[in-house]
DNA sequence: GTGGATGCAAACTCTTTGCACCTTG
DNA sequence: CAAGGTGCAAAGAGTTTGCATCCAC
């Protein structure tokens, strides 16, 4: 996936555009806006090969597939809205957690997920 | 699931005696031993109810499918091996994990994952 | 005896892959 | 023009569901 195409420049802008962790389904919506056409395959061709060369990153949330964002935002972690289903970032990192492994784990990176109600559905 | 038949009883034995978070399979071939003939269903059935019925909790890792284990172990957290692949447990939590959430989000559960190397695979 | 539980196989969802055609450089 | 990218459809992996049968109560 070296080549420059309308399909890949498409699935960087939308990476680019997004606020939020975004599935392959939710890349192809925003893609076609663009492409018309274009196909969900090469959507996961793309971000296989973007997150291979570490431009995006994964994020896996308990219950559904892989969403992707891109990896030069800032250390964060991420917020999972338990009634709308949204996922928001969360700017910051709790203190110590690497810490807590106990003697003799060597950690090199970790992930933290909240769970509860984003402040849309909490004030109806 | 209210009836008790010998399938549950085995699902819930190997639960009890599964040290780390174990997937349905895993489940599968360890009831195997108590009942011949067991099917992959009825370990994702049982499983679902015990987790709806808050006996079990769900535990997911990036790149895997569900992991299973007993609500009743203390608060705690995982750890991933990226070396062997195995899942650990971490006891304890981090201060402050919750009030990550910015104003406005209600948090009322949360995971924290580490990855790294254990200490089995760190002293060959 | 009766309704819930089970095993099997088919259905589903999500993701990957094979292939003929098209596009970039 | 050649190498690589694309869309489509089929193939896989993991999980769920329909259904006839079986078993706990």
């Amino acid at each position: 996936m070296a080549r420059n195409t309308g399909q890949k420049d498409a699935v960087r802008r939308v990476m680019k555009a997004a606020k939020r962790p975004l599935n392959p389904q939710e890349v192809l919506e925003r893609a076609l806006a663009d492409i018309p056409g274009m196909g969900i395959a090469t959507v996961y061709r793309h971000l296989k090969s973007l997150n291979e060369t570490g431009w995006l990153v994964c994020v896996d949330l308990p219950g559904e597939g892989t969403r992707f964002e891109l990896a030069s935002i800032a250390h964060h972690h991420h917020f999972k809205c338990d009634t709308c289903e949204r996922v928001f970032d969360v700017p910051g990192c709790a203190q110590d957690v690497e810490g807590l492994a106990p003697d003799g784990f060597v950690v090199d990176r970790h992930e933290v997920l909240l769970f509860g109600v984003c402040p849309d559905c909490s004030t109806p």
